[in-house]
DNA sequence: CCAATATTAAGTCAGGTGCTTGACTTAGCT
DNA sequence: AGCTAAGTCAAGCACCTGACTTAATATTGG
């Protein structure tokens, strides 16, 4: 992370600044609606034009806010699935799908912005492309499909992919809720993300194990 | 709908066509990407500031369009929740909730715009809140989460709070994913809207039904 | 120690935005 | 028939935006 020279520390000093930034005025504004001068600003910046020198367009903001999280996101499902590896329980599966996203968030302190975040740019028709080149480019979701596969061999391909997608809008949904319910100190059903997480996990699990009613 | 007068016509099909107008642009390009010129202009209205005229600030338009929907679908659900009085059956409560929105899509015709423009409005920051207070008025639906809570006496009020905002965001985004599918001739799970109810509606009942695991 | 260079600061510019204004058109009433 | 009021149009307003240009600053490699 760090460089080497103190000029490379400043620099990446100064993009850390805006990353955060960003990422705070978004789920907190919405990212269109949040000029990249704002952003500059935010981030202490006198120069209006920051966010253009260091990262591009800010759809390149997006993304680079997007990486970030999600290499750490990814090492906690690395983890996560070696425990799981080889397993015929559903349970086990789901907790390497569901798991990440809220310990990610645990592991950040509070406040956090990122489910927030996370929730507009894959909802926004325009943005969402950027998160799923960036979330499905990781091989570690496609052993996971592939552990659930084996546990539930009988599901159709199609109900398969259908429940795969409500799972990932779960995730990133209930996830984003919860932390604005945090931010704006209203009640949340549960005490901490790990529960929070176990809740999801209890429903996932029901969802990937539901009978099929045909359709004729 | 229609005006007795001739004035009163000519109005109306004005805010008719700027209302469909607006939610096609909100759907494809993002609510906030599209100026309230760019929907006058769509409309066909060479005022440019038609919008502000019949119907105030843009959040007021997205309200108009909330509205307009919400009514057909309100219907739909009251004749649903006719035919679920008295059941202690879940599947049948379930199908009140997640049927309308589906339902509704279909009578429309393709293309639909509808569930997309939904799915963005409910997760921006600020545009939320209108949604919510339109949605959560129905006075049907807390009829289905009463009618719910019924046939489930033993879940505690706080996983049953956290399943119906599940529920919520699974018929929302699902039904904007279809959406999106059929728009851009991508290949769907489902055959037709009926059908995708009827798979979220399994994983729904098995959402509801499904055993919490105690949290310590 | 100095020159080359990368970063930050500051100002400028054309274009687009919401909102307001005033003139024009036309339906509806007396 | 003629007046009133509602609806439409077109232009103008101040403001903000992204993109660009130039100057100041400070680090680095020689």
């Amino acid at each position: 992370m760090a460089g080497r020279t103190v000029r490379e520390e400043q620099v990446s000093v100064t993009r850390e600044l805006i990353l955060t930034a960003a990422e705070r005025l978004f789920a907190e504004r919405g990212v269109l609606a949040v000029s990249n001068r704002q952003v500059s600003e935010a981030a202490g910046q006198g120069n209006n034009a920051a966010v253009g020198y260091h990262f591009g367009t800010k759809a390149d903001l997006v993304r680079a806010i997007a990486r970030k999280h999600h290499t750490c996101i990814e090492e906690i499902r690395a983890r996560l699935l070696a425990g799981a590896r080889g397993s015929m329980d559903v349970r086990d599966w789901v907790d390497c799908l569901v798991r990440p996203v809220p310990e990610h968030l645990a592991a950040l302190g509070s406040p956090t912005w990122f489910a927030r975040f996370c929730a507009q740019v894959m909802t926004d028709p325009v943005l969402q492309q950027i998160m799923v080149e960036e979330s499905l480019s990781s091989p570690s979701l496609q052993q996971i499909v592939e552990g659930l596969n084996r546990c539930l061999p009988e599901l159709p391909a199609d109900v398969r992919a259908e429940r795969a997608e409500m799972a990932r809008h779960l995730i990133v949904h209930m996830a984003a809720d919860r932390e604005r319910a945090l931010a704006e100190n209203t009640p949340t059903p549960r005490a901490n993300w790990h529960d929070a997480a176990t809740g999801l996990g209890d429903v996932v699990v029901a969802m990937w194990t539901a009978p099929v009613t045909p359709t004729r």
